[in-house]
RNA sequence: CGGAGUGUGGCUCAGCUUGGUAGAGCGCUACGUUCGGGACGUAGAGGUCGCAAGUUCAAAUCUUGUCACUCCGACCA
């Protein structure tokens, strides 16, 4: 990467201060806002941008795999959350009430959802009878609530937009196959929209989901060394189909349960993108991403031709397909420089009278801060190919950053040097057994990132323990 | 839930120790000059000092209470 020069004063560096520069990055680029409620933030246009492309990018992913989208309610009964004995526990320390109706107490207590696996269930127990209902693959864009303690923008804040699969299948094999395809689903659309490089594997039962059998996660690396858990697809075998009653009549006019599988991912994917592609200037998005993907800076704009020239090369890239604005605002040239760096804007094309003159125009990447003199007939083949060059550049180096901060250890002395003073993803071997994953949380401060599918044998025996061995796995300090 | 800290124009903060006319910078509005890496001039608008009670002739300032937020720990997409 090229040598982030920092332009803006207003912006802390990140080797002086990660968590204050992802906080004025989201600041400066105008993503969100903060309210009078804790946790609670207003996502700016800039920033619900980014949320949209998302929801497009996925939803269209989803519905190539048959999904359906529905809406369910905000509230949830008490009674109802409280039917599946693991989940409840595991969601009743964070979950917001809802006590009264206007004046008028209620009889039950309703909780804001913080996850709807209860009322698909109760919707799924009146909704399935016979096989000819199966599967159901459904989805529903929402938000959800979750009252934390320590709160960050996008990373963790006490209401989130986010999306939740909830499936039912008649058989386990099938539910295990749904469970995998999301998380391939999630993976791909973080590599190649996102351009973020991530780890599928499956969580450890102490950081599994509350309620199921299994979950699968995909994990990525911040640029501070720190993991992200970035999308999780469960698989809940027939746990909840039995806590809710959902039965169906098979072929053989038996009665069955139905497997079941979640898989959501978040807004704090904004968040990842920030962390792992932005610099000391500002956001970097990736093209595929980018709600404004050039904007056109048009210099001494007063002087004759020069913003019709803007205008005319806007309208021009609007033909080839990509999203152009025009900076015709009366600040300065290097005001608006700053500006599109720190808004992360992919691609900039600098234009004054001398580039009129001459028949080009200067276009300028927002990752390396090239440029690159471009003929005006040029630029609608020459600019979309930059983005996407810049699109592959990213995940290039969001892998070679990762790859670079992944370790092995294969004693403990080595794994707790490790968790001090490199910040990172550890590779070491596991017994499995929950005494080690806590002894490690505990004496280096870890914790276990995933089980990942492409294993790899360090060594024989657990780094903790010394007996034998029986997966290899990521350890990580996480948000 | 423990520990620390902060509440004063839109933002960042000074003023509080030692009570006496509410300040600065940035931003904002208008006009003009500028324009290839956050330009400048002139004129202007904007604040019941988080809230409540108390002490006092007089409270942003002292006392008590209260609310909110931020940071650090334990819990979490």
């Amino acid at each position: 990467m090229a040598k982030d020069k920092k332009l803006v004063e207003a912006i802390t560096s990140m080797e002086d201060d990660f968590a204050q520069w992802y906080t004025d990055v989201v600041k400066k680029a105008e993503l969100i806002d903060y309210t009078s409620v804790k946790g609670c933030m207003v996502i700016k246009p800039a920033g619900y941008a980014i949320w949209e492309n998302i929801q497009h990018e996925l939803d269209r992913r989803f519905k190539e795999t048959g999904v359906e989208n529905v809406y369910l309610p905000l509230f949830i009964p008490e009674s109802l959350l409280q039917k599946e004995k693991d989940h409840v526990e595991g969601f009743a320390p964070e979950v917001a009430w809802v006590t009264h109706g206007g004046l008028e107490p209620l009889q039950e207590r309703l909780c804001v959802r913080p996850t709807s696996e209860t009322l698909f269930c109760d919707f799924y127990a009146k909704d399935i009878q016979s096989h000819r209902d199966l599967p159901k693959v459904y989805n529903q864009w929402c938000s959800v609530v979750r009252w934390e303690k320590t709160t960050r923008p996008f990373l963790r804040s006490r209401e989130f937009l986010w999306q939740e699969g909830h499936t039912a299948h008649a058989t386990a094999e099938e539910a295990e196959e749904r469970t995998i395809m999301m998380l391939n689903v999630y993976a791909d659309f973080c590599e190649e929209v996102l351009a973020i490089p991530v780890v599928k594997g499956r969580k450890t039962d102490k950081e599994k989901f509350a309620g199921a059998e299994a979950t699968y996660t995909i994990e990525s690396l911040m640029h501070d060394g720190k993991a992200l858990q970035s999308g999780t697809s469960h698989n809940f075998g027939d746990g909840f189909a039995k806590a809710f009653g959902i039965q169906y009549t098979d072929k053989e006019n038996k009665l069955q349960y139905v497997h079941q599988t979640s898989w959501g991912m978040t807004t704090r994917m904004i968040g990842a993108i920030i962390m792992v592609h932005g610099d000391n200037s500002g956001l970097v998005l990736p093209p595929r991403i980018a709600p404004v993907q050039v904007m056109v800076i048009p210099i001494q704009q007063k002087k004759d031709g020069v913003l019709d020239k803007a205008y005319e090369v806007k309208d021009l890239l609007k033909k080839a397909g990509l999203s152009v604005k025009v900076d015709d605002s009366d600040k300065s040239p290097g005001w608006k420089f700053s500006e599109q760096e720190m808004r992360g804007i992919p691609v900039r094309i600098e234009l004054g009278p001398k580039d009129i003159e001459a028949g080009h125009a200067v276009i300028v990447r927002r990752d390396t801060r090239e440029k690159i003199i471009v003929p005006f007939e040029e630029l609608e083949t020459k600019v979309p190919e930059v983005l996407e060059t810049m699109q592959k550049e990213m995940l290039e180096r969001a892998r070679a950053h990762r790859d670079a901060h992944t370790y092995t250890a294969s004693s403990m002395e080595e794994f707790k040097k490790l968790a001090d003073e490199k910040p990172g993803f550890i590779k070491a071997m596991w017994c499995g057994c929950q005494e080690c994953e806590d002894a490690l949380k505990e004496e280096a401060g870890v914790t276990s990132r995933c089980i990942p599918f492409e294993q790899e044998e360090i060594s024989g025996t657990c780094v903790h323990c010394g007996k034998p061995a029986k997966h290899m796995v990521y350890w990580g300090k996480a948000y």
